[in-house]
DNA sequence: TGTTAAATTGACGTTTACGTAAACGGAAAT
DNA sequence: ATTTCCGTTTACGTAAACGTCAATTTAACA
């Protein structure tokens, strides 16, 4: 029996549970390269057939946070943080202040970004009904 | 007359409408090397008293402008892009309607952005939440 | 007026996050 | 069975954003 026909039993299924590499590379627009990358800095382990990647939902899951880190600007170590805070399981008390902390510090930023972020849709807001009004006035 | 003397006739003064490079760097917790390189990459153009860079107000705002574009993980680039947005003067139409796109497609990545920060806030703190409620249970 | 202290200009080094190309191994299709 | 993909590994290349000297210049202060 053959590998791969198990990994692409229907391709494009909704309930797909199973994925290579090509799969994710497609769905979310990045390279293969950049998926093996972030492999390479532990940002994910998928299981092998062989010397073949075989994703699975979990490992989905986590290339959209990776992604939704990237839009937000931070680096694969502190996305790497992020993830471990999401996939901590339930520890002793030390490490579980630890999480609380780190939680608390990655919060703070991501204020400060909503912040700015407000700040500047208001600024460009300005700009643009400044323009339009010039727009406006001219032949 | 010293030049060094009306650059920093009131150091720390609220009212201060000229800094040297190391005032700015002091303020926002920034390098020196930085600075010049945001000069370099022709986001900044302060003006010069001989040889030393003399900032002004208006470069100062701008400084505040471009780290704020750190913060938000954009590249100096996309920053110098929308510092031009902030700069620009009512010009001709084509001109306008180029801007108001520009402004748009800006509007759009920071709206992800704040989407995707509003989604990993409730994430993170649900798993706070969760950290809580186990530590709860401990000794 | 000599001596620190701050600023400038190169120039080279470094980290991050991949891109790109080569060379090879299986798998799929014909 | 063989061409044709897709995937893998290895390795070198690269762009962005500075860091880090070193050598000078200029300024401020005792």
């Amino acid at each position: 029996m053959l590998l791969g026909t198990e990994i692409h039993l229907t391709p494009g299924d909704p309930g797909q549970e199973q994925f290579s590499i090509s799969d994710l590379s497609q769905e979310f627009d990045v390279t293969t390269r950049a998926i093996r990358f972030y492999e390479d800095e532990g940002l994910l382990e998928p299981r092998r057939k062989g010397r073949r990647r075989v994703y699975t939902v979990r490992d989905r899951v986590r290339l959209k946070l990776i992604l939704r880190g990237k839009r937000l600007g931070f680096s694969l170590s502190e996305i790497g943080d992020i993830i471990t805070m999401y996939d901590s399981e339930p520890g002793e008390a030390g490490q579980l202040h630890y999480f609380i902390n780190k939680i608390s510090a990655r919060r703070t930023v991501l204020k400060q970004q909503r912040d700015d972020i407000d700040v500047t849709l208001n600024e460009l807001d300005a700009i643009d009904k400044q323009c339009r009004k010039t727009l406006a006035r001219l032949p």
